[in-house]
RNA sequence: CGGGGCGUAGCGUAGUGGCUAGCGCGCCUGCUUUGGGAGCAGGAGACCGGGAGUUCGAAUCUCCCCGCCCCGACCA
């Protein structure tokens, strides 16, 4: 049982000054968090609780699932991290240090490297698999820029699995198996959530998804089809295009724009020039980057903004990304800002890739590489030529849903997990083998599988809060019920204390707001604010031989007999 | 790393060159109160983020550093 009157708790009135997003904001008002450094929290009693009964109910599914828990330390030797060229791939994101003697150490971002070598010290045979091994840890990114409470720290639990199999039929069986135990994992955890296709980075484009936790203050963006379900992080959403259809204009022909170095000032002029009516969306962008020291050129639709993040997530092995500069357009004096086409871009030596919505045959206006002139009826195919189509283009509300074509909508998310298949890439570096039936070795393709547990407890702090407080689901609040005695009479207190130690005797976990001195207001404040499922008050009522029940989430009352109490909550609970 | 903001008691804050740094919450003592963050009285608690400088005098002005928050870039 836990007494308030001696709990090591301490809730704030006023907001803490720090916090912005709802689940830090009443994580550190209500007593379950406190913050150390940035992004590094400590846990108070009542959040320790409530985070441990979420490792539970993890750690449950992967048992039930048939995977095997074992433990890795967070304090790693670099040498692995050597191997698979990680101890440079990751750059500053990796805490490290050195040991007495000048030796290289890291705190553990991730365990690939440790579950590789781990099944590759113990087993060499096919027989030996498929295995799902899965630890729950605490792991280290010194994070550009740690945000939002305990949604992205930079000490942070996860419990990451991986699967290893022979085959990639074996892979994707193994694949299900851990999906199918994130379901079950978050649907217990109370969690409304959305599996969602994802890149799984340019190389491999092997399978991937991720759960994403519907919540304004996620900061996941991604696309939904209301109409049949598909969902897709927005670097995954495919355009769907029909194949232009329409004739083939005359030939491309270059016409004066004086000062229209925007897509509104280009479309103000035409439409002024020619006595039409045509939007942005019929003139083309060409946006300029520099991708790994390479300038290319983007095609867009005029209407729409390059999403770099699109860009770089389909453009195959480029590692970094940026828009043109005014230095950049210095070393190429045939591109004109404001007036680039695709045009000349073989003369130029740069290479041009179109977002899917440029379709071959379609005409478009664009610049013609001269200040004050633009080109119009240049054909993509015939006037120029993208070396392959890459989504780019940012996606939109409305639309269409690649499965139905209906509108899709953008909505935001917190990522409270992540399954993907890994392939050989860790095994191959590793040298994780084992032989088959024909005694020949075989690399084994592994399957990688993370939940977030700390930031799980911010996800459902932020899906279940209100405007007075926290609000947890019953499996996962630091106690099932909250037991207040609100009055000053001895028998309130000689009553409610043996509703307490019945109530955990019938099975329950009770929080008892046990405090002599605190008034019934501020017992009501408090227990709204730390957010238990069920509320039973033992006040004033008590002389009629009443209690009082509350729940938490629906704002519902019910008095109960005094003499029956504990029967009349079990029931209730029951139903 | 770019842009913006902030740093005064456990928390929230006032104080823009001048007396002993003020207030609310919380905390301690006493009395009163007791179903919606109680009242009165008394009290403890602050290297005003750090350093250097300007000045008769610095929380306040200048410079440097550190830390924190937000937006962006980034994010197995």
């Amino acid at each position: 049982m836990l007494r308030m009157s001696t709990l090591l708790l301490r809730t704030l009135r006023d907001d803490p000054s720090d916090a912005e997003v709802a689940s830090h904001r009443l994580l550190v008002r209500a007593g379950y968090v406190r913050r150390i450094a940035a992004g590094i929290y400590s846990w108070l009693p009542l959040g320790y609780i409530t985070y441990r009964n979420i490792e539970k109910v993890i750690r449950e599914e992967m048992d039930a699932a048939g995977f095997q828990e074992v433990h890795f330390p967070s304090l790693l030797p670099r040498e692995p991290y050597e191997e698979t060229n990680r101890w440079t791939e990751y750059g500053p994101d990796l805490f490290r240090l050195k040991d007495r003697k000048g030796n290289d150490y890291l705190l553990g971002p991730t365990h690939e490297e440790m579950f590789t070598l781990m099944v590759k010290g113990e087993f060499s045979s096919y027989k030996d698999l498929p295995l799902s091994i899965y630890q729950i840890q605490t792991k280290y990114r010194d994070e550009p820029r740690p945000r939002s409470g305990i949604i992205r720290g930079r000490e942070f639990v996860m419990k990451d699995s991986y699967s290893f199999d022979v085959d990639d039929a074996g892979l994707e069986l193994s694949y299900q198996r851990h999906r199918d135990a994130y379901i079950k994992t978050f649907n217990r955890l109370g969690l409304e959530f959305n599996i969602v296709s994802a890149m799984s980075g340019a190389m491999g484009g092997s399978k991937s998804e991720e759960f994403l936790a519907p919540c304004t203050t996620g900061e996941d963006t991604y696309v939904l089809c209301e109409k049949c379900g598909f969902a897709a992080n927005v670097e995954a959403m495919v355009t769907k295009v029909e194949p232009f259809s329409g004739s083939e204009p005359g030939a491309m022909e270059v016409f004066d724009s004086p000062n229209t170095p925007t897509i509104d000032s280009l479309v103000d002029l035409y439409n002024t020039k020619f006595g039409a009516s045509i939007t942005g969306a019929e003139t083309l962008k060409n946006v300029l980057l520099i991708a790994d020291g390479q300038a290319i050129a983007i095609l867009v639709p005029g209407d729409r903004e390059v999403d770099l993040k699109r860009v770089g997530a389909n453009l195959a092995g480029v590692k970094e990304l940026r828009l043109f500069e005014d230095e950049d357009f210095a070393k190429y004096p045939g591109l004109v800002k404001g007036y680039v086409g695709p045009q000349d871009a073989d003369k130029f030596g740069i290479k041009v890739y179109a977002d899917p919505r440029i379709t071959i045959g379609s005409p478009w206006i664009t610049g013609a590489n001269e200040k004050n002139k633009h080109a119009r009826f240049a054909v993509h195919g015939r006037d120029f030529k993208a070396i392959s189509f890459v989504e780019s283009a940012e996606v939109k509300a409305g639309d269409s849903c690649p499965s139905c074509s209906a509108p899709v909508v953008i909505d935001r998310a917190i990522e409270i997990g992540h399954i993907f298949q890994l392939g050989r890439k860790y095994a191959q570096a590793l040298g994780l083998t084992v032989l088959d039936q024909n005694g020949k070795a075989q690399v084994v393709t592994m399957g990688s599988y993370g939940i977030g547990v700390s930031r799980a407890v911010a996800a459902v702090a932020e899906q279940t809060h209100d405007e007075i407080g926290l609000n947890w689901p019953r499996e996962i609040a630091p106690a099932q019920i909250h037991l207040v005695a609100a009055g000053k009479d001895d028998s309130i207190f000689a009553y409610a204390e043996k509703l307490a130690i019945d109530l955990e005797a019938a099975g329950l976990t009770v929080l008892f707001d046990d405090r002599r001195e605190a008034s019934a207001g501020v017992k009501f404040k408090d227990a709204e604010l730390i957010g238990i499922p069920f509320i039973v008050i033992v006040g004033k009522g008590l002389a009629e031989g009443n209690i009082e029940f509350r729940i938490r989430n629906s704002g519902d009352k019910f008095e109960f007999a005094s003499d029956s109490a504990v029967q009349e909550i079990l029931s209730t609970l029951n139903s």
